[in-house]
DNA sequence: GTAAACATTCTCATTAATGTCAGGGTCAAG
DNA sequence: CTTGACCCTGACATTAATGAGAATGTTTAC
């Protein structure tokens, strides 16, 4: 499919489309006439990376990441491009981890505070 | 204390502390000539800062949310200042609840990952 | 009282993720 | 063949979070 179509189904933006693939995030095959062509899987991908930077990360680490996280259904590890390197992928996890551990003391906090205002206001 | 040992104690630069006063989330006093004056408390306030920058928060969202965090431990509601907006805190509640959502998601994923190649690599 | 250390404000620069617009190709429908 | 819809590249703008520097005032310590 051509890009219209893909930001039609994923509700981003040629625009950002193209600025993926410019951070090599997405990778479209072109037809000769020059225009980006993307598979099915795109869509998906596509919807992954927007999850993904709505989390908080960044197209770098999400470059790290992603080559492991896609298509993670249907794979064996041996389709995998030559192993993205571990030591970053650990690095990322321990990121991550410690973004959960913040996120949830503080939404805990957050819900402890709401949780006063209802009690008292009833 | 002044700026700079605020900027000292916390690791934050002088730019940054003017920076977070700028946007809202951190309210020195002024002495009479002009110069920043940080109470005790400045210190951890920071701290929170940064982790939830880290975390991914923006500033905007921490001006949200830090009022209902600050102190967290010796302070009664009654200390609140009119009530930080109820509804825009569920919001950012909802917000943080899907981020988590999001992120372990992918921790997992990666963890497997990972542990598949070091099963595969033993 | 002069110099060093630290403060102030203001301005400009940078990176990431986006938006927007301009100048041009491509293609399908009429 | 022309028009309209869609694609391409490239350039410039914007917002957030920072860094860096200039020009200037204040405090400290000798």
């Amino acid at each position: 499919m051509k890009i219209g179509e893909l930001a039609a189904r994923t509700g981003v933006t040629p625009r950002l489309l193209r600025y993926y693939e410019q951070v090599g995030i997405l990778h479209p095959f072109r037809s000769s006439n020059g225009y980006r062509t993307y598979g099915e899987p795109a869509v998906e991908r596509v919807l992954q990376i927007r999850e993904l930077l709505e989390a908080g990360f960044t197209t770098e680490m999400i470059r790290e990441v992603l080559p492991c996280l896609a298509d993670s259904d249907h794979r064996a590890l041996g389709d995998c491009p030559v192993v993205a390197d571990l030591d970053g992928l650990r690095h990322q996890l321990g990121s991550i981890e410690r973004r959960i551990d913040t996120l949830q003391r503080n939404r805990q906090a957050i819900k402890a505070y709401l949780r006063a205002w209802e009690d008292a206001g009833a």
